[in-house]
DNA sequence: ACTACGATTACCT
DNA sequence: GGTAATCGTAGTG
């Protein structure tokens, strides 16, 4: 009989309760989590260092903006589903937030990769450690996860989660504007672990 | 059918 | 620092 690996973390999923708090709180607090994705034999992760708001309301630069269309359905899913959108013919990963039907979610942008580098950087091709993860589609393609993943659960899902990360300290959480948008482009919704050399950008003080 | 555009990235000076 | 590549959506006719 076939048993799925157990994870590679001590550590709890983190469950529904979590992802329907406010979309900036869950955002701030998933810094510092581990983000997980098994592959056949292999999870493939590592911690999340940067993360951004996409609210349901008074948000023009959230893609539900304009409200429920076929390829924004899962973003109006319960709380904990991945969304996973198409851009620049490349993916980028979400964590639906607040409750079914609101239409909010947090893009996960970065990570420090942990767990299966070795099969990331397959993913990646020939890059360096600091670039294996450090921007939403580059995280998207070093934990294999596109198109078909778009509705999965995080809550649920034997194969993916996000977990509390019991055996790390806590890490400090900078805020910032939210990178590559032109609408809604001076809110502060992008949240970092300063100190991280795995961000898509490095933190600057201003 | 045609067009414009984007929550990006790689590569250039 | 700047910009070209790339393709799925969505809006228009």
């Amino acid at each position: 009989m076939k048993q799925a690996p157990s994870i590679p973390i001590s550590g709890e999923r983190l469950t529904t309760d979590f992802y329907q708090q406010a979309t900036a709180t869950v955002a701030k607090a998933l810094i510092g989590k581990a983000i997980l994705h098994r592959v056949g034999a292999v999870w493939l992760g590592g911690w999340i260092v940067e993360t951004e708001a996409y609210l349901h309301v008074r948000d023009p630069a959230s893609h539900s903006a304009r409200g429920l269309t076929a390829s924004n359905r899962s973003m109006f899913q319960a709380p904990g589903t991945l969304y996973v959108y198409p851009i620049h013919a490349k993916h980028c990963l979400n964590a639906v937030t607040e409750s079914a039907g609101q239409g909010a979610a947090v893009l996960i942008r970065a990570i420090e990769p942990v767990w299966g580098t070795e099969r990331m950087q397959s993913h990646r091709g020939p890059v360096n450690m600091r670039r294996l993860t450090a921007g939403p589609a580059m995280l998207c393609q070093a934990l294999d996860i596109d198109r078909r993943d778009d509705g999965r659960s995080l809550t649920h899902d034997p194969d993916l989660g996000i977990f509390e990360a019991s055996e790390v300290p806590p890490r400090a959480v900078a805020t910032t504007r939210r990178i590559g948008i032109s609408k809604s482009a001076h809110r502060m919704l992008r949240f970092v672990d300063p100190q991280s050399p795995f961000l898509s950008r490095p933190y600057r003080k201003k």
